[in-house]
Parts: C-alpha cells; structure tokens; sequence
DNA sequence: TATGAATGAGTGTTCATTCAT
DNA sequence: GATGAATGAACACTCATTCAT
C-alpha cells in the first residue's frame, strides 16, 4: 500500500520532470527545432523514459496544454464568482485573454499548433479526447458569462457560444498578426492598445441599442443586410 | 539586347514553372511534407535549378504569396472602384476576406506560416521586404475604405488600419479555430455563417449611433469604460 | 518440504503460463517483431519475471520447441507401436511430418531459426544441449523405423539415419521453397500433393528392386556412377 | 552524348562499390546485424547514396541474390550443352547444386531469407518481379534437363519441375540441417558424402525400372499405394 | 545556366535487459 | 521470487543543399 503509494507519487514526480524540460526546450526552440534528446538531458532522465510517459513528440508537446486549459479554467471560474455586472464580466475575461497571452504565450502557440495536417495520426485519441472536453469546458464556462449579459438585456439576444468564438478568434487573430508583423520586421504596434480598442468595438456590436427601451422588442443581434442602390439584392439571410 | 531580352523571357517562365509546381506540391502535402525533389520534378527541372531562383524551401514557399497578394489587391481595387456606399463597400471587402479564404486557403496557410520562429534566418531579407510591402499595400488599400467610412461619418472616427488589422484578425481567427475544430473531430459549424454573423456585430461596434444627426459629435469610438454599481472597483486589467 | 514441493510446484505453473503465452505471441508475429513486453502481459507476469525463468528472448522462443520435440516423439512412438510392415510405418511417418507441419508451423519455424548465425552466444549452453538430446531421440526413433526396413528387406541395407535426414531435409526443403514462393507471389502447387509425391520417389530408391529374391544379394544402396558412352570422363563433383 | 555515358560507367561503378561493400558487410554479419552504416563506410559512400541505390535495406540485400541467380545461370546452361546423356546431365546438376553452396553459401542464405514474414513491404514489386524472372528462368533450365531424360526414357514420365522442386528441396534440406547441427555443437556429417547418397537415393526412384523392356509400358511413376494387411484401407491417390 | 548525384547530419522511436525495492 | 520503471544504445532512413561537370 504504502509501496504503490510511493511509486505513485514518484511516477507523478517523473512525469513533472519530464513536463518541465518539455516546457522549457519546447517553448525556446519551438516545436520543430526541439529534440527529444535534449528534453530528456534537461529532465536528466533517459530518452527512453521519455516515452514512457508520451506516445510521441507530438503529444508531449500536446499535453502540456492542459496545464494551460486549468489555469485558464480557474482564472474563468474566478471571473464567474466576481460580484460584477455582466458587461463587466465580459470585459474581465477579455482582459483575461490578454493578460493570459502575455504570460503564457507559449499555449497560445501549441493552441496553434492543434491545426498541424496529420495531428490526428501523431496523438493517441485519448489526448485529442482530453483536450476536447477542457477546451470545451472552457468555451462553456467564456459562453456563460456571454449568456448572463444576454439575459440581463445587456446585450442583444443570440448564440452566446458564437460571441466566444469571435472574442477567441479575435484575440488570438490579433497575436498572429502582431507575430507575423515582428517576423516581417514591421515596427509592431501596441498589442494591448489593440486589444483595448477590439473591445470598445466588439461590445458596441454585441450591446442593446442606448435608446431602447429596457422593456422594448429588443433589436436582433444579425440584422437585416442594409441595401444598396443599383446593387444586386441578395436575399436577406437571417439568424440561424 | 535581344539575346538579353530572350534570356530574360526565358529565365522567367522558368521561374515561373518552379513556381507552379510549387504550389501543387506545397498546397498538396503543406509545408514540411514537401519536397524539393519532387516540386524539381514536377517543374520538369533539376533539383539544383530551384536554388538557382531560390535561396531556400522556405523562400520557395513564401514566394507563392506573391501572387496571392496581387490578387488580393486587385479585388481590393476592384472593390474600391465599384458604386457602392461606404460600408456597402467594406461589406463586400469583408465578404472577400471569406471568398478569398475559400478559394485559396493555401495563401492564408503561407500567412501564417509567416509567424514560424527563425524564419528570418531561412528567407532573404529581400523576399521580406517584398513581402512587407505588398501587404503593406494591401493593408492601405483596406484602411482607405474604411477611413472612406469614417469620412462620410457612416463609421465612428478612428485609426482605419487597427479596424483593417480588426477584420483580419477576426477572419483569420474564426479559420484557425474551425481548423482547429476539425483537426480534434469537434463538429464544426459553418464558418460562412459566422462570418457573416461576425460582421453584423462589428459593423454595429463601427457605426455611428443611429439616433446621432449626421454632423453630431461623433461617439467617440473608445468609450470611457462603464462603472459598475456596488462592486468593488478594480483597476482595469487590460494593460497591464 | 511441503513448502518446497509447492515451491516447486508454483514455479512450474508460473513457468507454463510464460510458455503459453510466449507460444501466442511468437506465432502471431514472429521471433522479431514479438516483444518481452507483450509475453509479459499475454503471461500476467512482469517484464522482469520472464528474465527470472529464460536468459534471454532467443531463449523463449527456443523453448517453445521442446513441446512440439515431445508431441513429435509421442507420435513417433505411437506409430512405431502399430501393426503395420515396415515401409507402411516409413509411410505413416513421412506422412505425419507434412501433417506435423500442417498443424504446427511455428515449431518448423522454430527449428528453422536454429540455425541463426550467433545463436550460440544467446542461448545458454544447457538449453541447446536440451535441444540436441530430443531431437537426437527423435532422429533415433525415426532411424529405427528404417532400420527396421532394411533388416526386413524391404529397403535396401544403408545408413538409417541418413535416410531420416533425407526425409527429413526433403521435407522442410519443400516447406521452405513453398513459403518462398508464397512470398514471391508465385503461384504456389499443392504442398500436400508434392509431399504424396516424393514419397513415391525416395520409396522407390529406397527400395530393393522388385524382382530380386528376399535373401538374394542386395543391390548396394549406393551404387556405382554409371559410365557415359562417348562422353568425356569427367572426375566426380561432388566432393571437391 | 559521351558525359551521358560516363555518367552510365559512374553510376554503374558506384553500384558496384555498394555491392560489394554490401556482400562482405551481409556475409560477415548476417542480414540482422549488418549496418547501413557500416556498409556506407566501406563502400567509402554516404549513407544517403545507399538509397540512390536501393529502396531499403531489405533491398540491398536481395539485390545480391542476382549475381548469384546469374551464375546459377551460366552453369545451367553450360550443363545444358555438355555432350553428355540425361541422367549424366542430372547428376552434374546435381552436383553443381553442392558445389554452388560450397563456393558461395551466402546465396543460400539470401534464398532462405526471402521466406521472411513481411517481405513484400520492404522490397519494391520491381525487385521481386525480377527475382521471380530469374528464378523462374533457372527453374526451367533445369526441369529441361530432367524433361530430355523421362523423353529420353531414363526417368519415368512425371511432372519434370516436380522433380526440380524435389532436388532443390532437398538439397536446401540437407544444407540447413547441417548448419542447424553446426549450431547446436553436434558433430556435423560430411554433407559432400550426404550429398552424393541423396542423389543415389533419387536417381533410382526416377529411373525406368531396370529389368522393364525399352518400349514397354512405362511404370507410371506415382505408384499405387501398397496396401497394409490390417490397415484401414485409405485410397490410392493417383497421379495428379 | 542547368544538372542531378552525392552528401551526411539529424532524429524519433524501440525494446531487450537490468536492478532497486 | 517478483516487480516494472528505467535504461540507453542502436538504427534505418530522409532530404535540403551543394558542387563538379
């Protein structure tokens, strides 16, 4: 009992190890450049052990993610307790999806790395599945905050999922752009004034219109598709 | 000089036939499972030929976004020389962003195959200069509509590149994450209706209020943020 | 006592079930492509556990061939004991090495990997003398088979055991050569057929001819080069 | 035209240099624990040009086999033209079968490696397209010789590539016990001798029978089984 | 210019065997 | 005896790039 416990706690101690050299050489070399030799040196363990732990290179890289999706989850589950309003807690999570980058750049990059052709045949199914339910989790937990807005009449009615989907996609858009614009040599500019600014622009978007009513029909969140003179009509594609 | 003239003809389509193959080849089995040999022999050239015009696998590449840039432009010329209002415009250029996705995928791969770590080591300062500036241009091109926009008080006044850089990320964001999706067999929803839900949103964020007289003080575009009743008061995270 | 009985008794049942499971895995994949880890688990046994009865890998696998030496000599045995004539005896044992193949390939296989170059070093020197004993028993069980024939006249008088490595050698030559062909892609012939075949060639050799009386003088077995009419007289090849 | 040609000779020079290398490093080692490095080395090559020339490591080592099918070849053929009588003719095949693995065992050793599991994804179907030619081809050479005696009336009619197959097998037969003897430290027969009283063996089985007139009808060569007093009566199979 | 044969460093992964507990 | 985690040497094969012709 005591033996296996022993073993247990040694088996997770190893695993540590070898996380925290994956962390370190994956995150100075990139996925690529990183070899699977020198994460084991760094762990001071032999390769051999490495997959022990890990299918393959791949998931090694893959699994260090969860780390990430748990503190994103925990600092999610903090904003979802903080006595705010729900614009407030809107505005919190995105600030949240900054600071997080700017600390933790390095998942943003193996987030990144999940659109790679072939993942699927490189990554045991397991830790596909895995990763699914947290980032799914995670989704869940941003969608809420989005839906408590809604329901509050803060913002107009609609798939609070497909809020999330653009605050995530516009943050980390954003990163790649800055990323690509610093590789370019282009003089990159404020990240975090950007992202600022995404939100006033966003929240302006997702908000009741001032002058209704708090009681009034509120206005739908995909409107009519304005139209042009001389243009060709294209039909009006409502709301899903 | 007519030697000179052929020479240069010739040393063109050459060129150009590398750059074909390439694009099959590349756009076939992505980056890394890309071969030289085979893009030499689908060129109907010799291996050593394709260094004779390119420094590099990663020259290569990157090279193929050229074209795509110029395509990219003269659609944005296209759809800056049409009849069309303001945001009837920088509709039917967000419209593009998704077309242009859709019918080229491959270009928005190359892009973000742009933020790949050492890639200045591995490509010539010339071919990134080149590339600087045609997206340089592109982005212009892009920012004049908008700030056609904000001139004509449809849109709130502001800096027209960030709203250009906002779209990019916004799109490029929403591709990245439904191939993403993909890759972890998460069933994935229509990325043309997200879209097209996607600019509802942000054109209401742009947008001069409604009730707001033509020559009205304009809203300004970055609002003051909102105070919330009885909970603590905390300092804006966003920075910092 | 007792205890060491029972002693004995656990480290012969543990040593059967690394044995069973050995058997499994060996036949399903092949000496090499078979893995300790996967005997280990078929046996619900550790790794090390397997190191504890067999010195090595090569060791398992040429365990394995003690069974089928015994199952051979039992049914060596059996037919020495039937009330048949001698060649219908040579017959039944001719016939039981096809069907002995037909059911239990892997020992052919086994026998087949002896004679690996370096086998010597990875085995331990009892096991092949082990080895040697049964399969001299059952060479000798076979011989007296033939013994028998020729003292009967049937056959005529010669070395018995050489007949058994004719036999013997015929047969898994033929096993090989069908495999190979197999392997090839060939359209392989019936090995039963072939197997009924030869047969009737080596009993015919092996036979005193038909007319000599049963006690007149044997034809010796091995008898003289016949001498070619015209024909260059060249020296016998077959020594050199 | 004459770089085209020189380009030939190198190429055909550098193979060569493989080849070599590959038969002592093969010959020395075995199949298991040669090196593809070690071949490089003493090619005085990179490892990469080793795969200008074959697809695998399987591949170079059946590569060789061709030399020895060719040899095989000539001494079929110039047996073929000996002014010698059939069964002279068969007796110097015969021979020759021993002589050939006496002089160049390390063929044998490569036929007997085509029987690996696996065989077909490691070597390219061209391979062993050209494997089965040679083969095949060197199989009919030698039924021809066994064709010219049952037409000559020396052999009893039959299937002359049966008796082929028959020949080799046991040849290979024999061969591998001895070397299964060897290995296993059992004092190891004269295999030249073994190999001469084969053949006395089969030759009789094949031959007319002696006393059996010049025109009368032959004795078919697969006899009718001999019926055991006792026995259950199993029946007689004739000749295919 | 064009060729294409040659290079050779680089790498993920396996697995028989050991040994501390 | 039994365990099973750890070892680490071993290795085939790839492919971007070069350079003699």
């Amino acid at each position: 009992m005591s033996t296996q416990k022993r073993r247990e706690r040694e088996r997770h101690a190893r695993r540590e190890q070898i996380v925290e050299a994956a962390k370190e050489v994956f995150g100075e070399k990139g996925f690529m450049a990183a070899t699977a030799e020198e994460i084991a040196r760094r762990a001071e363990v032999a390769v051999g052990t490495l997959y022990l732990y890990f299918k393959s290179k791949e998931e090694m890289y893959v699994s260090l993610l969860f780390e990430g999706l748990d503190l994103f989850r925990q600092e999610l589950e903090r904003i979802q307790g903080l006595p705010l309003r729900p614009d407030e807690k809107l505005r919190a999570f995105w600030d949240f999806l900054y600071t997080f980058y700017a600390r933790y750049p390095a998942y943003y990059r193996i987030v990144s790395f999940l659109h790679t052709a072939g993942l699927r045949e490189a990554v045991s199914r397991d830790l596909l599945e895995e990763v699914k339910r947290r980032t799914g989790r995670n989704f869940s937990l941003a969608a809420r905050i989005v839906r408590q807005g809604m329901m509050a009449g803060v913002y107009r009615p609609g798939d609070p999922r497909e809020v999330v989907d653009f605050l995530w996609a516009l943050l980390t858009g954003l990163v790649q752009l800055m990323e690509i614009r610093r590789n370019l040599g282009l003089a990159v500019g404020d990240l975090a004034e950007l992202h600022k600014n995404a939100f006033a622009l966003i929240e302006d978007g997702l908000s009741q219109p001032r002058g209704s009513a708090p009681g009034g029909r509120p206005r739908p969140w995909v409107r009519q598709a304005k139209v042009s003179r001389g243009a060709a009509r294209r039909p009006a594609r409502g709301a899903r």
